[in-house]
RNA sequence: GGGGGGGCGCCGGAGUAGGAGAGCCGGGCCGGUCUGUAAAAUCGGUGCCUAAGUUGCUGAGUGGGUUCGAUUCCCACCCCCCCCA
């Protein structure tokens, strides 16, 4: 049995066409399980804010990695790898077929594929790069990495260069496949959709969706979530930085626009994002349904075989 | 009616004491990078014609003028904002 996974731009549809596909399914007699593939979803009250499926899409469809990590927890691609992996294989192994569906790019690959990704290092090596970027900037920690390693790398890129230098720091060689993250082998046979939509309407999607979840408690999820302490990989969820400046009543318009920016901003990386990825079959989605959506993808199923 | 400020690029802003802007800053938009922080972080493009410009083309509200040279100075007109009536 194939891994179905679902890719695409935030608000493209990925959850309702993942509920349409497995309603098809069922018919058939199977018991399909969305396994959730969004880097913010997983945590636990950041619910409304990362449009994570409702407790009513999630009675119609089950959904594991989902709203189980706590905020102030720290979490990464790796642990999330792991989480993945283990879900898929015993879904699998039991005969049912899970469908991958979100849109953080790195964990889809690593939930596909074996990344090889480098260990974490100990806590006190990274913070003491975290306090010497601060003092230092990341250039003057740019120019002291390997010229080898450094390479592709801007120097002006916080993360990448804290990350490399943190890896030297604690003796772990750099990852050094070829393929890298963007290999198409993957650990199980996979049917890799990537949902697109016309630029504009996606954008009206996104408008529309960013309304919602302001009626739905959007704000409110977001102060109550940063009083309790969020970790840093919590915070990063969109709607943290525009929406606590109204520390009470409602966002403002401009708050809400600047949102309604950071997604589409957010929708364009993910483009890029699957634009490279090898393998994928894009469906354009423009002007159609759900279910319309969900036959051709099951028909794709089918022409492999299941 | 009088006085003042201002009109360019998708939008906003700054600047040019006549000497090369399709130049600068911010936003938007578009594209790229991505190996345990990825909704993060980061790079680039954005008048027109180009596969490519080191001598390409058009443009600074409109029309004239001065000048070797005008986005800048002068005249007239149009439009917007502020103040006074």
């Amino acid at each position: 049995m194939r891994v179905l996974a679902l890719f695409g731009p935030t608000a493209v549809g990925k959850t309702e066409v993942a509920i349409a596909v497995a309603e098809l399914l069922r018919e058939r007699g199977e018991d399909p399980v969305a396994v959730n593939c969004d880097s913010i979803q997983v945590y636990r009250g950041l619910e409304v804010l990362s449009g994570a499926a409702t407790a009513a899409e999630r009675q119609r469809l089950e959904h594991r990695l989902l709203s189980f990590v706590e905020p102030a927890e720290e979490f990464s691609a790796g642990r999330y790898a792991e989480a993945a992996h283990r879900e898929i294989d015993s879904l699998l192994d039991r005969g049912r077929r899970p469908i991958l569906v979100g849109g953080t790019g790195l964990y889809l690959r690593a939930a596909l594929s074996d990344l090889d990704l480098r260990p974490p290092v100990p806590p006190e090596i990274r913070e003491e790069v975290e306090r010497e970027l601060g003092e230092r900037g990341p250039q003057a920690l740019h120019a002291e990495l390997d010229p080898e390693v450094a390479v592709g790398v801007d120097p002006n890129d916080r993360k990448r260069v804290a990350r490399l230098t943190e890896l030297a720091r604690a003796g772990i060689e750099p990852a050094a496949d070829a393929e890298g993250i963007w290999t198409a082998t993957v650990r199980r046979p996979t049917l890799l959709v990537g949902l697109t939509m016309d630029r504009g309407e996606l954008a009206q999607r996104i408008d529309r969706r960013v309304e919602e979840m302001i009626v739905a408690g959007a704000a409110e999820e977001a102060r109550a979530a940063l009083e309790a302490g969020p970790s840093r990989t919590a915070t990063a969820a969109l709607g943290f930085e525009q929406l606590v400046a109204d520390v009470d009543g409602a966002p403002s318009a401009e708050a809400i626009d600047s949102l309604k920016a950071a997604h589409r901003a957010y929708a364009r990386r993910q483009l890029t994002w699957m634009r490279r990825m090898e393998g994928v079959e894009l469906i354009d989605r423009t002007g159609r349904s759900d279910d319309e959506i969900a036959a051709e993808i099951v028909a794709r199923l089918d022409r492999f075989g299941g």
